[in-house]
DNA sequence: TGGCAAAGGCTTTTT
DNA sequence: GCCTTTGCCA
C-alpha cells in the first residue's frame, strides 16, 4: 500500500494501465485480491506487476506464479521476458510445481525420485484392476464414478485412511475398500496420479515445519491466476506457503469458475479477504475486450446467479452489432449454417478463418461442425480429446521409457510386454503377477525369475528373460541424451520395425506418429542439453501438456472446443452452439442449483470470449447417440436481453428439405408445421412480448421431421422414427409436467403438475431459487416457456 | 495364444 | 454412432 504509488515507477512500467490496473501492479507487499472482470487486461496486469517486483529488486527465484495451464504460464513468461528482459521466474501450473517438488522431496511422502505420474487413462487402469481383483461389484455405478470419488477426496485432502464414507452410499462405501488398495498400488509402482501431485506436495507442507518455512521464505511473492478455481488441496498448498511472507496475489472472477466439479472451491476467492489480514483488493471491471452488445448479454445473464459478488462490467468499445440467436431445425443444419456462415465472411474478405471459434458443451459436438467445415473447404483445428499424446502409439513408446527410468512402473510393463507380441499372453501375465503379489515384487522382478515360477512353461520363460534382455539393453542408453535412448527403444523393442512391416495404412500412420514424437526428443534435446534427468523430466512433461496447450494461434484456422477450454482465450467472431436443455446447462446439471449456476458461468465465459461478433444456436432436433431426438431451448436462452439479440431462424434449410420430398411420411400433419416452413409470413419475430420465443418455437409434437443425416444417404431415412412422440391434437399443450418455466419474479422453475383445462388450466411449479411449490392460472400468468 | 466378430455401454467438462 | 470389452474359434 505505502510505496504501491504511480511514483515508485521510475521506469514509466506502468504508465500504460489504467488507475484500476496500476493500482494492482504496482502493489507489492501484502495479500492482494483482484477481482478481474472478462477482458479487463487480467494478464497485462499481472505481467506488469511482476516486472514491477523485479524492478524493485526482487530476485526472480523469489517469485512464483502459478497458473492453471501451461499455455497461460507460457504466454505470461514471454510476456515479462519482453517487459523486463528477465528469466528465472517460476511460472507453471500447480500441477508441474508440485511435481518438480516432488523430485526434490520424494522420499518424504513414500516416494523416490523418479516417480511416474499417472494420466488420466493410467489411474483407471489401476483402479479398473483393484475392482476387478477384490471382486467388487460395481452394478449401479462406474469405475468412473468411483475415480472420481476417489479424486474429489484427494481435491480434498482427505487420504485413503481419513475417508469415511457418507452413509448408506455405495459409491462410498466401495471407495471405502477400494482407496486404501488403490493407493498401495500406486506408491507400489513408484507413481502418483494427478491429484497426488497436489496431496503429496499439501501433505509434505503440513507435516514438514522446517521445509515449509524453508519454501515460504525461497517463494517470497506468489501469484495464483485463476483463483476462483483452486480446490482445498491448491489452497492449502498457496496457504502455507504465504504464512511467513504473506505476499500472495490472486487474480479471479468468481464470475468464470467452471471447475467446481473437480472440486474448485468458490469459497477460496469469496473469502480470501477473510483468510488473510489487509488484504488489498483492487476491481477489475473495465472490459476492452468486446462490444457493449456482447458485454451486456453477459451481464443480463450472469445476474441470474445469486452466487456471486456483484459487480459492474462497462466497456468504452463503440456499439456493434446484436449478438445473433439462432434456432436451426437441426445440428447439422448448425453445422452447415455455421461453416456457411464463416465460408461466407472469409470469401467476402471480412474474415479469416483464424478469427472464428466455434464452442460447445461436450467434444462429442464437434464432428458435425468438422464435418461442415470440410465441406466448406474451412481450414480448422479442434482443441481436445485424443490428442498427441494420448495415441496408442505414443503411450506405447511412452511406456517402455517409463519402464527404463521407473522399473516399478506395473503399468507400463503390462502394456508393452507383449507389444509387439512376443506370445507373452494373458495367462503368463496372471501367473507373473500372483508370483510378484506372493513375493511383494514388482513385475520386472518377477519377469527376472519367470524361469523359477513353476506355473510357466519353459519356452514362455524364455520368451520372458527376452524381453527382459532388451528391455536392460535400453536401459543402457538411459543417461544421455533423450534422442538416443529414444532409439535404442524402438530398435531393441522392434516397435519401429513391428510398424514399418505392416501393410495396414493405420500402422503407416502411427509410424509417422512415433517418428514425430523422436522429433520431439530431439527437440528437447535442444532445449535441455544439460539436463542429466532428460528421460525423467520429458516424461513429467509428457504426462502434464494439456489438450489446450496444443492451441496454435499462429494458424488462420478456424478454432473448435469445449466451452471450458475456451476459458482465457478472446476470438473476434465466437458461435455457441447447442443451446438446448440437457447439453447446455448439462443434464447431469440440471438438478442442482449450484450446478446450474456453474453451468451459467460456463455460458458466460462462451459469451465474452468474443470481441465483436457473437452468434448463439440450437436445434429444434439434434442426433443423440445416434438417435434423433427434439430438443428443448435452454433456459438460459431466455435469460438473455431481447433488445440485444436478433433473432432468426435460416431461411433455405426447411425449403431444401421439402423439396426432397421422396418420403411421404415427411409431410404427415404438414399443415401444422410448427414454425418451420418456409412461407415468409413469420419472418417478424420475435412477436411475443417479454419473450425471443414465440409459441410455434415451443411445439412438442412437432408433425414435422428433419433428417440429421447428409440427404444423399438415403438408408438413414427408413425405418421408424423413434424418440419422436405422435402429434398431439392441434393446438400445442404448453404446460406440461417436467418442464421448464421462466417467471419474471421468480425466474426458473419446473412444472410439477397441471390441472383444469381452458382459461382455467393451473400450473404447480417449483423454482429453481427455491421458496416452495406456487401455483398459477396459465392463462393469466406471464410465466415463459421452457418445456421440458 | 492370438485374431476376429459381436455385443455392450457410453458421454460432461481437465491437470 | 462409435469405441471398448468380451467371447469364440483356429
Amino acid at each position: 500500500m505505502e510505496d504501491s504509488l504511480p511514483n515508485s515507477d521510475p521506469a514509466g512500467l506502468l504508465a500504460s494501465l489504467t488507475s484500476a490496473q496500476r493500482e494492482a501492479a504496482a502493489h507489492i507487499d501484502g495479500p492482494l485480491l483482484i477481482l478481474a472482470g472478462p477482458g479487463s487486461g487480467k494478464t497485462r496486469v499481472v505481467t506488469h506487476r511482476v516486472a514491477n517486483l523485479l524492478l524493485h529488486g526482487v530476485a526472480p527465484g523469489q517469485i512464483l506464479a502459478l497458473t492453471f495451464t501451461n499455455k497461460a504460464a507460457d504466454e505470461m513468461r514471454q510476456r515479462v521476458e519482453r517487459l523486463t528482459q528477465c528469466r528465472g521466474v517460476w511460472m507453471g501450473t500447480f500441477h508441474s510445481f508440485c511435481a518438480r517438488l516432488l523430485r526434490q522431496y520424494a522420499t518424504l511422502v513414500g516416494l523416490h525420485e523418479n516417480y511416474s505420474i499417472y494420466d488420466a487413462d493410467d489411474s483407471r487402469r489401476v483402479l479398473k484392476e483393484v475392482l476387478h481383483s477384490r471382486a467388487e461389484p460395481i452394478t449401479h455405478t462406474s469405475p468412473e464414478a468411483i475415480a472420481s470419488a476417489i479424486s474429489w477426496a484427494k481435491n480434498s485432502l482427505v487420504t485413503a485412511d481419513q475417508y469415511v464414507p457418507r452413509a448408506n452410499s455405495t459409491v462410498g462405501a466401495i471407495v471405502a475398500r477400494v482407496y486404501p488398495e488403490y493407493q498401495q498400488r500406486l506408491i507400489a509402482s513408484n507413481a502418483c496420479d494427478f491429484d497426488d501431485l497436489l496431496l503429496h506436495v499439501a501433505t509434505l507442507l503440513r507435516e514438514q515445519e522446517e521445509l515449509r518455512a524453508q519454501l515460504d521464505a525461497r517463494y517470497r511473492y506468489i501469484l495464483v491466476d485463476e483463483y476462483q478455481d483452486t480446490n482445498l488441496a491448491q489452497y492449502a498448498i498457496v496457504r502455507a506457503l504465504s504464512i511467513d511472507h504473506p505476499n500472495l496475489a490472486v487474480t479471479g472472477d468468481p464470475d468464470q469458475s467452471i471447475y467446481g466439479w473437480r472440486g474448485a472451491n468458490l469459497s477460496n476467492i469469496l473469502e480470501f479477504e477473510k483468510d488473510f489480514t489487509r488484504v488489498a483488493v483492487v476491481r477489475l471491471e473495465q472490459n476492452f475486450r468486446s462490444t457493449p452488445n456482447i458485454l451486456q448479454v453477459a451481464d443480463h445473464l450472469i445476474s441470474f446467479n445469486v452466487r456471486r459478488k456483484p459487480k459492474r462490467l462497462f466497456t468504452d468499445n463503440p456499439p456493434a452489432s446484436p449478438v445473433r440467436l439462432v434456432v436451426y431445425p437441426t445440428g447439422s443444419d448448425e453445422a452447415d449454417g455455421i461453416a456457411q456462415r464463416i465460408a461466407e465472411e472469409v470469401l467476402a474478405g471480412r474474415r479469416r478463418p483464424g478469427d472464428c471459434a466455434v464452442f460447445y458443451r461436450v467434444n462429442a459436438l464437434s464432428r458435425p461442425i468438422e464435418h461442415a467445415l470440410r465441406l466448406q473447404g474451412i481450414p480448422y483445428q479442434i482443441v481436445n480429446g485424443l490428442e498427441f499424446y494420448q495415441r496408442k502409439e505414443i503411450k506405447d513408446v511412452l511406456a517402455y521409457l517409463h519402464l527404463v527410468n521407473n522399473p516399478q512402473n506395473d503399468l507400463a510393463l503390462l502394456r508393452i510386454i507383449n507389444t509387439p507380441a512376443r506370445g507373452i499372453g494373458k495367462t503368463t501375465l496372471e501367473r507373473l503377477t500372483s508370483y510378484a503379489r506372493r513375493k511383494r515384487i514388482c513385475l520386472l522382478d518377477a519377469a527376472r525369475q519367470s524361469g523359477l515360477v513353476q506355473a510357466i512353461p519353459k519356452r514362455t520363460a524364455t520368451q520372458i528373460a527376452k524381453f527382459v534382455a532388451a528391455l536392460d539393453r535400453m536401459s543402457l542408453h538411459a543417461g544421455g541424451p533423450l534422442q538416443e535412448t529414444m532409439v535404442a527403444v524402438l530398435r531393441e523393442s522392434g516397435y519401429r520395425d513391428w510398424l514399418a512391416e505392416s501393410d495396414s495404412e493405420e500402422d503407416q500412420e502411427r509410424l509417422a506418429n512415433v517418428e514425430e514424437l523422436l522429433t520431439a526428443a530431439e527437440e528437447f534435446d535442444r532445449q535441455h542439453p544439460e539436463a542429466e534427468q532428460a528421460l525423467e523430466l520429458f516424461l513429467e512433461q509428457a504426462a502434464l501438456v494439456a489438450d489446450t496447450d496444443a492451441l496454435e494461434t499462429e494458424q488462420d484456422r478456424v478454432t473448435l472446443m469445449t466451452l471450458h477450454a475456451a476459458k482465457g482465450l478472446e476470438f473476434p467472431v465466437v458461435f455457441i452452439v447447442a443451446a438446448e436443455h440437457g447439453l447446455l446447462p448439462h443434464e447431469r446439471s440440471s438438478e442442482d442449483p449450484e450446478k446450474i449456476e456453474e453451468e451459467r458461468r460456463l455460458l458466460f465465459v462462451g459469451i465474452t470470449r468474443a470481441k465483436q461478433e457473437l452468434q448463439l444456436s440450437c436445434a429444434q432436433y439434434r442426433a443423440f447417440r445416434g438417435e434423433r431426438r427434439p430438443t428443448i431451448p435452454s433456459q438460459f436462452l431466455m435469460e438473455l436481453p431481447r433488445e440485444e439479440l436478433s433473432y432468426s431462424e435460416p431461411v433455405g434449410y426447411p425449403s431444401e428439405l421439402d423439396a426432397d420430398d421422396d418420403f411421404d411420411d415427411r409431410r404427415d400433419d404438414g399443415d401444422d408445421l410448427g414454425g418451420l416452413d418456409d412461407s415468409d409470413d413469420r419472418d417478424e419475430r420475435p412477436r411475443r412480448r417479454g419473450s425471443v420465443w414465440s409459441d410455434e418455437d415451443f411445439v412438442q409434437d412437432s408433425p414435422v421431421e428433419y433428417d440429421e443425416d447428409d440427404s444423399q444417404d438415403g438408408e438413414s431415412r427408413r425405418g421408424n422414427r423413434s424418440g419422436h412422440a405422435a402429434p398431439s391434437s392441434g393446438r400445442v399443450q404448453l404446460f406440461v409436467p417436467g418442464m421448464m418455466v421462466w417467471h419474471p419474479d421468480y425466474g426458473t422453475g419446473m412444472v410439477l403438475s397441471v390441472s383444469g383445462s381452458g382459461l382455467k388450466r393451473k400450473a404447480q411449479i417449483e423454482f429453481v431459487q427455491g421458496g416452495g411449490t406456487k401455483s398459477f392460472l396459465v392463462a393469466h400468468s406471464p410465466l415463459e416457456p421452457v418445456p421440458e
